[in-house]
DNA sequence: TTCCTTTTTTAAAATGATTTTCATTTTGAA
DNA sequence: TTCAAAATGAAAATCATTTTAAAAAAGGAA
């Protein structure tokens, strides 16, 4: 965990941005929310707790900054809010989800699966990838046991 | 296009909705811009240049309905609006876009590719795929030739 | 240290997309 | 034709996110 902010706080110098007491706690909170995925609003809401003089606008400018390093992944499950999902370390790609549309449950796919169908899309399509967004939507493990 | 039109107006019908004129005007300008990715404000203007009463808020509506149909897809590239797509006759499911991190192009993949990822995910998470969304991130083909 | 410039933060206000409200109009079945 | 339900439009409300401006913190140089 410490080492982990240690490796974070690099970045940001490599970027020659601070890691400040606002920013460190920020992304105390989504390492321990590791399997969330987590709006600004929850974020700002968790950080608070511990940090009770911290800012909506400093939460949503450091999400933004993390993005930017591709330390977080800004995604988007259509419900009118963004979410921000820690980025597995070394991961060269997103990972993918699965939410189900029964009970709004997100699971994580860490595999990458996509090998086969990227190396045919920047073939026929010529398009060099650089990251990608896979969404399942479904019925997950859970409610398929609840069904009649 | 008159008889896609027919389809669509039964596809309403069965579920009760009617094909009012305004939902008709909204119907046309998506058949209009199959390749595009209008936003509810794109389409409203567009409605607007044949049906200048149109409201926004009803454009907003039939989306919405026709998104709960399945006529169309709405999708979000991250830029702060929903987009809505016009979804192929009888796909199964949503096809996949290319967005150009350069110019911001969005281009489509009509084939499914999925296949086998779905199965092994299916199976592997036991989780029963309905629909999915697939974005690339990349540079595209025109983007390419452009560079240094 | 002390000074100075730059970066960051905060709270409040502004913005922009989407949704809701409500009075009015339209629809289609009886 | 009549009437209840469905749909519409304009305006207001809501909600996520961004911007503003003034104050605070950081950190390098003297
Ligand atoms: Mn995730
Ligand atoms: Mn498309
Ligand atoms: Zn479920
Ligand atoms: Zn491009």
């Amino acid at each position: 965990m410490e080492s982990r902010i240690e490796r974070i706080k690099k970045h940001l110098h490599s970027s020659s941005y601070k890691l400040t007491p606002q920013r460190e706690a920020t992304v105390r909170v989504l390492l321990e929310h590791e399997e969330d995925h987590l709006s600004a609003e929850d974020v700002y809401l968790l950080v608070k707790e511990k940090s009770p003089e911290i800012g909506l606008a400093t939460v949503y400018r450091t999400l933004e900054l993390l993005t930017e390093l591709k330390i977080v992944d800004k995604i988007n499950f259509g419900d009118g809010v963004s979410r921000y999902d820690l980025r597995q370390e070394g991961a060269a790609h997103f990972h993918h989800h699965l939410v189900c549309i029964e009970c709004g449950a997100v699971d994580e796919i860490q595999e990458d699966l996509l090998e086969d169908v990227e190396a045919i899309v920047e073939k026929r399509w010529n398009f060099q990838i650089k990251d990608h967004r896979l969404t399942f939507h479904g019925i997950c493990y859970r409610c398929q046991d609840k069904e009649e």
